[in-house]
DNA sequence: CACCATGTTCCTTG
DNA sequence: CCAAGGAACATGGT
C-alpha cells in the first residue's frame, strides 16, 4: 500500500472510524512488530487505552491515545512496511492469515495485516526523529531541497528515496517526480541545476498531491476483501474515471511508450531498485518536455 | 528454480 | 563523523 499519498488516505479513512474508541484487549500475533516493546508491555500500556487521534508523518500513521487516569498521551506509531494494511473488521470476523495485531474495540476489531512483516506498529517513537521535510508542507522550500543535494554524488533517484532529504517519496513516486521535472534519475544529485530543484520540488509536491486527490475518489476496501488495494497503484476502480488508469506515467511500464514523446520507457536498478524514466524527456537536451511543465507554479 | 515486489535498518568499507 | 553500498528482514506472485 504504501507511500505517502497512501498512507495520507488511510489515515483520513480511520481517524473517523478510531476516534473515541476504547482498546479493550490486544491480541499480538507478531510480536516482532511491537519491539522493542515486549508484547506484555504493549498490553499493559495500551489495554482500556482510547484513541484521540490519527495523523501522518511521512510514511508513519502516528495514532495519539489517552490512558485511563493519565493526562499525557500516548503515542502509537504505524509503518506499512511494503504490504502493510489496517482496516476495521466485524468482531466475530475471523482474521486473515498475516494478522500481526488485533485491537478489540467492542463492536469490532481494528487489524494491522502485513504479509511481509516488514511493517511496524509500536510504541518508539525514535524514527520520527530522523525524517526530513515534510513535500507538502508549504515551507518546503527549493533551499530545504538543495542544501543536501550539493553535498550528494549519488544518482538524484537514490536520494529521493533517502527520506532525511525529503520524507515520505517511495519508489513509485520517486519515478514519477522525476518524469515530470523532466530530470534524469542518473543525474548526480549535485549537479542539479538551482533551476532544475526548483522543478522537482514542484514536481514531487504536484504528483503527491494528484495521488492524495486521486485516492480520494476510489473507493478503497479496507474492511478485511481487499481486492482493491493494488488498484489504487496499477487500475481502475470500477466506475472511476479513465484518468486513474494513466496516474502514473513511467512506474512500471518498461517499453510502453512514453505519454509525452512516444518514446520506449526504459528500466534501470539504482541501489538495488528498479528506477523507470523516458530517456529522452528526462536528459539534458530535452527541452520541449519543459515548456509543457513551465506553466505549474 | 529464477526473478520481482509500494521499505527501512544495520553493518561494513572508505 | 559522513557517504555509499549491500545484506537482511519475510512472503507471495509470475
Amino acid at each position: 500500500m504504501p507511500e505517502l499519498p497512501e498512507v495520507e488516505i488511510l489515515v483520513r479513512h480511520l481517524a473517523p472510524l478510531l476516534k473515541r474508541k476504547t482498546i479493550r484487549a490486544l491480541d499480538i500475533r507478531r510480536p516482532k512488530v511491537v519491539a522493542p516493546t515486549t508484547p506484555g508491555q504493549f498490553v499493559q500500556k495500551l489495554r482500556r487505552a482510547r484513541f484521540l487521534d490519527v495523523q501522518r508523518r511521512a510514511k508513519f500513521l502516528v495514532f495519539t491515545l489517552r490512558q485511563p487516569g493519565k493526562q499525557a498521551p500516548l503515542v502509537l506509531l504505524g509503518h506499512l512496511g511494503m504490504t502493510g494494511r489496517m482496516y476495521l473488521l466485524a468482531r466475530n470476523a475471523p482474521l486473515p492469515k498475516h494478522a500481526a495485531v488485533s485491537f478489540d474495540l467492542g463492536r469490532e476489531r481494528f487489524v494491522f495485516e502485513d504479509t511481509r512483516y516488514f511493517g511496524r506498529l509500536t510504541l518508539n517513537l525514535a524514527p520520527l526523529d530522523r525524517l526530513g521535510p515534510e513535500p507538502l508542507d508549504p515551507g518546503f522550500t527549493d533551499d530545504q531541497l538543495a542544501a543536501p543535494l550539493k553535498r550528494s554524488a549519488q544518482p538524484i533517484k537514490v536520494k529521493l528515496l533517502d527520506q532525511h532529504l525529503v520524507a515520505g517519496i517511495g519508489n513509485i513516486y520517486a519515478s514519477e517526480a522525476l518524469f515530470r521535472a523532466g530530470i534524469s534519475p542518473k543525474a548526480p544529485a549535485r549537479r542539479l541545476s538551482r533551476e532544475q530543484i526548483g522543478r522537482l520540488r514542484r514536481a514531487i509536491r504536484d504528483v503527491l498531491t494528484e495521488a492524495i486527490a486521486c485516492g480520494s475518489t476510489v473507493p478503497l476496501n479496507y474492511a478485511g476483501v481487499g481486492e482493491r488495494d493494488g488498484l489504487f497503484y496499477f487500475g481502475r476502480a470500477p466506475g472511476a474515471p479513465d484518468y486513474y488508469e494513466e496516474r502514473l506515467r513511467v512506474y512500471d511500464r518498461e517499453g510502453q511508450s512514453c505519454p509525452n514523446c512516444g518514446t520506449p520507457i526504459q528500466r534501470l536498478v539504482q541501489a538495488a531498485r528498479s528506477t523507470y524514466f523516458c530517456p529522452s524527456c528526462q536528459c539534458r537536451k530535452s527541452i520541449k518536455r519543459r515548456e509543457n511543465a513551465a506553466e505549474s507554479v
